[in-house]
DNA sequence: ATCAAGGCTTTTTTT
DNA sequence: AAGCCTTGAT
């Protein structure tokens, strides 16, 4: 039997494609994951060696459930030999084996962003220069999209293009921190996420012998999202592509939301110079939307200047129009939109998966989160803090990082004073001075404290001895001992188990959990390497360091509701999906508005956004939303307006009226104080007029100084949605004083009196 | 060295 | 709102 005909026709040609160059360029659900997936299968139905295939995916899920799929058309034990996975952790593991080429251990860690940051965080500092205006993270990006485009240290103080930039943005020595940052990271055995793929350039580019292995070992090479792929990445596929010119890539222009980060669409345009007898195929039909949502779709995209024309298009059924709800707030919006799955969920009958919530931005859960709790609807949130970033998971790697290579000084830094054991920042400065002044690393100061003049004294000389050996034990034990019950020893040995387990808040006590949920993770990590082959806490390190909380999903997530931001539902789709947060400066966001291609790429993300949707589609905007602790007032976004309006349902539109309702641009607290302004909320009805609202009158009770609050703690107060209650206490001033109240129907609420439509009863 | 309190800033997006 | 950092007291 041939599986090929599980395919369309062009679909098929595609799949069937064995020798030479070739693109797929796919339109969005047109099932390009499973023309990669078959083409796959059937190389290896042809007889193409597993071991002899590369395939390179967007995240380590995608690759995943790849996986999983051929294995079900070839077999399993066939498919897991195939070299799948995201650039990142393809390259770390070859990067692992030929380490020592290039200067570095074979533990070498993998720095975070956070590491990344701290390190050039503290090479600022060092240099003298004001971390206000070379903030941590906007060197960090620079530096980024450098090694994102293969400019070296060395390259980029030469090229005067560069460093004008810089001198233009009043930082002129940001050449100099990259310098410093690099030789750190080199230092203490370390490479950050862009390393992964630097380094993997230079491997190639400077020892034919291993750019010769990987050329016949991947004799076919795929790349799926190849329209987010950077520069950096771009060559260590033509390296590898060089001599077989068996490569595949799959993309869709019309989907790259990556920019941000080095992604670029110009590898399509190369990829045509490089192979110019490549074959293309088109996928335009779309398997996956209603009609209605793919035209909606694609009267978005056709408003954007850079693209390849495309026509997608579907044979589904007509479907819903798009729905827009108008909310008044961000905390409505959560209700309305948790209502309005609850009540989808009771008239269709479909399952808790089948809804995606989708934000611009990561801080949008917490409305959903609440409303979806107070239901009692399942749900989980993607991306945000992930559990690999939490503190005490971070604690504890780093110490497992430690172990594996001792040179780790952002991991040096983190740990040698958790749990509390007298060594402090005076302390940590003079070992942190001596390492730089002698040209080593803190660890070697540490190990070996009387080569380098310390001024310490000998109880601090004896706690630092005390944790060298504890991390050099540890050190001793890695090879040795399975990765397992050298965590656990760890855990406990440190006396972060006991630290944690005595902390009886429920933080503390979540905490804990965590880290039994690490634990766990180690031990099923272990159980699931292939037989015979030990797994030790440095290999472990490696996978943990580019894992994302996709990868944790557990059995119970698979049959919730989806919350994640519209970059993490890139390749994803769901029945039901909701567009939240349509605001302009939100969506698109407010940085994007300053050139034409960055708000391309915003128009992108809606793209993608819509796309997402298979049934029906719901966006949804505020007229006030809360942005760091204050109140702002928001427009709709202009991609509801560009929807072609045949597609669109508005549910409560706004009429437009002379009131003050569509204020623009009030977004300070400041305006508050004006008297023209209205409180831009309705007044709600049913609250009698000579009840006096204190919304309505903050700034004359409080900003002309010296009168006494309307409000006093014993004042008897009604709330619109909590009831009557009693004033329990009061806090802070103006623009920013808290009532706690409490209401006999709903508990004690701590309530800002700014926005809090309560009403003074006595 | 440690801790508490108060001030200050926030990359939108991620490997 | 929340986390981070500085400051000041012990």
């Amino acid at each position: 039997m041939n599986f090929l005909d599980d395919l369309n026709e062009k679909q098929q040609l595609a799949a069937a494609h064995i020798n030479g160059p070739m693109m797929v360029i796919a339109g969005a659900g047109s099932g390009k994951t499973r023309v990669l997936t078959y083409r796959i299968a059937h190389l290896m139905r042809q007889g193409v060696d597993p071991f002899n295939i590369l395939a390179l995916t967007f995240t380590n899920k995608a690759a995943k459930e790849m996986k999983e799929r051929i294995g079900s058309l070839v077999g399993m034990g066939e498919a897991k030999n195939i070299s799948m996975g995201t650039f990142h952790s393809v390259f770390a593991r070859i990067l692992r084996h030929n380490s020592e080429k290039i200067g570095y251990p074979s533990n070498f860690t993998i720095y975070d962003t956070q590491d990344s940051r701290s390190l050039i965080k503290s090479i600022i500092k060092e240099m003298g220069l004001d971390d206000k205006i070379y903030k941590p993270g906007s060197v960090h990006g620079r530096i980024s999209s450098a090694k994102n485009n293969l400019i070296s240290p060395s390259a980029y103080e030469a090229s005067a293009e560069i460093v004008g930039e810089d001198r233009m943005a009043r930082k002129p020595e940001i050449y100099r921190i990259y310098k410093l940052y690099n030789e750190r990271c080199f230092k203490s055995g370390a490479m950050d996420f862009d390393d992964l793929l630097f380094k993997t350039n230079e491997l190639l580019r400077d020892f034919p012998d291993v750019l010769h292995y990987y050329q016949q070992k991947f004799q076919y090479i795929l790349v799926d999202e190849y329209q987010d792929t950077n520069y950096s990445q771009y060559l260590i596929v033509k390296r590898l592509a060089a001599v077989n010119e068996n490569i595949c890539v799959v993309g869709d222009d019309a989907q790259s939301i990556y920019s941000f980060r080095g992604a670029n669409i110009e590898n399509i345009l190369n990829f045509k110079k490089d192979y110019p007898d490549f074959q293309l195929y088109k996928l335009e039909q779309n398997y996956r939307s209603t009609k209605n949502i793919v035209e909606a779709a694609n009267s978005i995209i056709a408003r954007n200047v850079d693209q390849i024309k495309k026509e997608v298009w579907t044979s589904n059924d007509e479907g819903g129009h798009i729905t827009v709800v108008r909310c008044a707030t961000d905390n409505e919006e959560g209700r309305v939109i948790t209502n309005k799955i609850y009540d989808l969920k009771q008239s269709t009958g479909c399952e808790y998966k089948d809804f995606a919530i989708l934000y611009r931005t990561n801080a949008q859960s917490r409305s959903f989160e609440e409303s979806l709790r107070k239901l009692g609807l399942p749900y989980k949130i993607y991306g945000g803090l992930s559990f690999y970033q939490r503190k005490e998971i971070k604690d504890l790697i780093a110490y497992f990082r430690l172990s594996a290579n001792p040179n780790d000084e952002e991991a040096l830094k983190r740990v040698i004073n958790y749990p509390r054991r007298g060594i402090g920042n005076t302390t940590l400065d003079a070992v942190s001075v001596a390492a730089l002044q002698y040209n080593t690393s803190m660890w070697n100061v540490l190990s070996d404290p009387h080569q380098f003049p310390l001024n310490i004294s000998s109880g601090i000389r004896t706690k630092l001895s005390n944790f060298v050996t504890k991390i050099q034990g540890y050190n001793a034990k890695l090879e040795l001992v399975p990765a397992y019950d050298l965590a656990s020893d760890i855990a406990t040995s440190t006396g972060i188990m006991r630290e944690l387990y005595e902390d009886k808040t429920p933080e503390g006590v979540g905490r804990y959990e965590n880290i039994q949920e690490l634990l766990a993770g180690i031990k099923e990590f272990s159980v699931s390497q292939p037989e015979g082959t030990k797994a030790t806490l440095a290999d472990f390190l490696i996978d943990v360091a580019l894992l994302t909380d996709a990868d944790q999903e557990t059995e119970e997530d698979l049959n919730k509701i989806t919350l994640m931001t519209i970059h993490a539902s890139k390749g994803l789709e769901f029945p039901h999906v909701f567009i939240v947060g349509l605001e302009e400066n939100l969506f698109p966001s407010q940085l994007s508005l300053t050139s034409r291609t960055e708000l391309e790429e915003e128009r992108r993300l809606f793209y993608v956004a819509l796309t997402r949707a298979q049934k029906s589609c719901t966006l949804s905007y505020v007229n006030t939303r809360f942005k760091w602790g204050q109140l702002i007032t928001a427009e709709p976004s202009r991609f509801i307006d560009e929807i072609d309006s045949r597609f669109v349902h508005f549910e409560n539109k706004l009429e437009k009226s002379g009131g003050g309702v569509s204020l623009k641009g009030f977004t300070r607290p400041s305006d508050f104080s004006k008297p023209t302004t209205s409180r831009m909320q309705e007044r709600p009805s049913g609250v009698p007029k000579n009840l006096k609202k204190l919304s309505d009158t903050p700034t004359s009770s409080s900003s002309s100084g010296g009168t006494t609050q309307p409000l006093k703690v014993g004042y008897n107060v009604e709330h619109d949605r909590f009831g009557k209650g009693k004033v329990t206490g009061l806090e802070g001033s103006f623009p920013n004083q808290k009532a706690t109240v409490f209401f006999p129907r709903v508990g004690q609420k701590v309530l800002i009196l700014k926005f809090a439509k309560l009403t003074v009863l006595d």
